[in-house]
DNA sequence: TTGATAATATAATAATACAATATGAATGAT
DNA sequence: ATCATTCATATTGTATTATTATATTATCAA
């Protein structure tokens, strides 16, 4: 973590980056006990209540966990805590969704020259695919069927194995969450596309990359329309 | 945000939903004013100091900001703040180079598609890239080089004009300068790769996409040998 | 008008005190 | 000896108060 050279604005800002730096120097992992409060306040040399302020964002976003006695421990970093945050974000200001999309479409179209090749070695992803598909085609609402869209779309990445991409899509998530909502409105009948993610992972099983890619590219820009 | 019927532990966070709920109840937009700290304290009837907890973790999220005189404020959404907190995130689950090596191809050849169009548009684009590659043949040592090489590829994603994109490889600039260092370490002669970039951009400028990524991936594979 | 300067509001930090609570040890009952 | 209970203690949780730093606004002089 460069943060160090970076300015910052006040010291509990680089109180909790400190804080960051010292779990990942000392590779705690989760559930390791921190130094108390008190302790942390004499190492850094500051109050502490600018601590508790540091610690409590880090808590937030469920980096540390607190409790009397039990003190501070090290938590579960997960995506979920962090898109709960974005997602109150991005209600509040709408990030241009033009560039969501194509940020999203590169991961994915990238993601699938991996794919293909775990696919040809495992079968048994093929099948898994045809399962979220089935859960698609018997949705019985829109929230249902977007629910597991975006289970589709992340296994497809997941599918790829590589693991930050998986992150990133996560978080991108949280926008498109919104997309599909409002698509959906629109459009009324949402059962309609789900003949696409089969020709997607058919294409993918027959190993021909760039038509899945292409079939891709032509799914995603169905977000395109709500303008 | 369904918060309020959670279990809630402490009264900062109990009072962190409740400054979000007023956000959103007085529908207030990125930079708009929110009442005092000391406003907030009698409104919600605890110490100031809760409040600050609250105001600091919602602050460290980005969803507001805070100066005296100006006092709060709403925030915007800003990809850094996200990609800090994958940062930790990929820091405490070391991820293998190979995984963050394939994720960087992702990016940087899916980002050419854009950047061809946009350069096609702008020759300016180009010769940006020309001055930077000029950098690189004048370096005088392996640092120095390093940090054009660094530049090189953040400008090559930051012309594709997606900003999650250059947020998030930002992020895994982290990991490629310590790649980069041992790389070198190995082959001693480091500016033997100039040619490399130069065709990258030249490829571009004449507007052949498969050239640009093939050679895109060609150079990127040089992280692997380090293994 | 412009530029400097002072006043003021507000956040930033600190010190301190006490309350609440989970933990683990000590105690006691069976 | 084993299990449950009690209790002391460490640590976080909350509150109060004071001081400092800083950005905005108002004032005044050139």
């Amino acid at each position: 973590m460069n943060d160090k050279t970076v300015k910052r604005k006040n010291l509990s800002e680089e109180v909790a980056s400190r804080i960051k730096s010292y779990i990942i120097e000392n590779s705690l992992r989760m559930g390791d006990r921190l130094p108390t409060e008190f302790e942390f306040a004499e190492l850094f040399g500051v109050s502490r209540v600018i601590i508790r302020e540091a610690t409590k964002a880090l808590g937030f976003l469920g980096i540390l966990n607190s409790a009397p006695k039990r003190g501070l421990t090290v938590g579960e970093v997960d995506m979920k805590r962090v898109t709960q945050y974005l997602g109150f974000h991005f209600a509040l200001n709408d990030y241009p969704r033009e560039k969501l999309l194509k940020t999203r479409m590169i991961l994915e179209v990238g993601a699938l020259g991996e794919v293909i090749e775990k696919m040809a070695r495992d079968p048994e992803i093929y099948s898994r695919f045809r399962g979220i598909i089935s859960t698609l085609e018997t949705s019985r609402d829109a929230d249902e069927f977007i629910r597991h869209d975006m289970e589709f779309h992340r296994a497809l990445i997941e599918a790829s194995d590589i693991d930050p991409l998986v992150a990133f899509n996560d978080l991108l998530d949280v926008f498109f969450r919104r997309f599909r909502e409002e698509i959906l409105e629109v459009q009324g009948d949402w059962k309609v596309n789900v003949q696409g993610h089969r020709n997607i992972i058919d294409a993918l099983r027959d190993g021909k990359l760039t038509e899945a890619q292409e079939l891709i590219r032509l799914h995603l820009s169905n977000y395109k329309k709500a303008d």
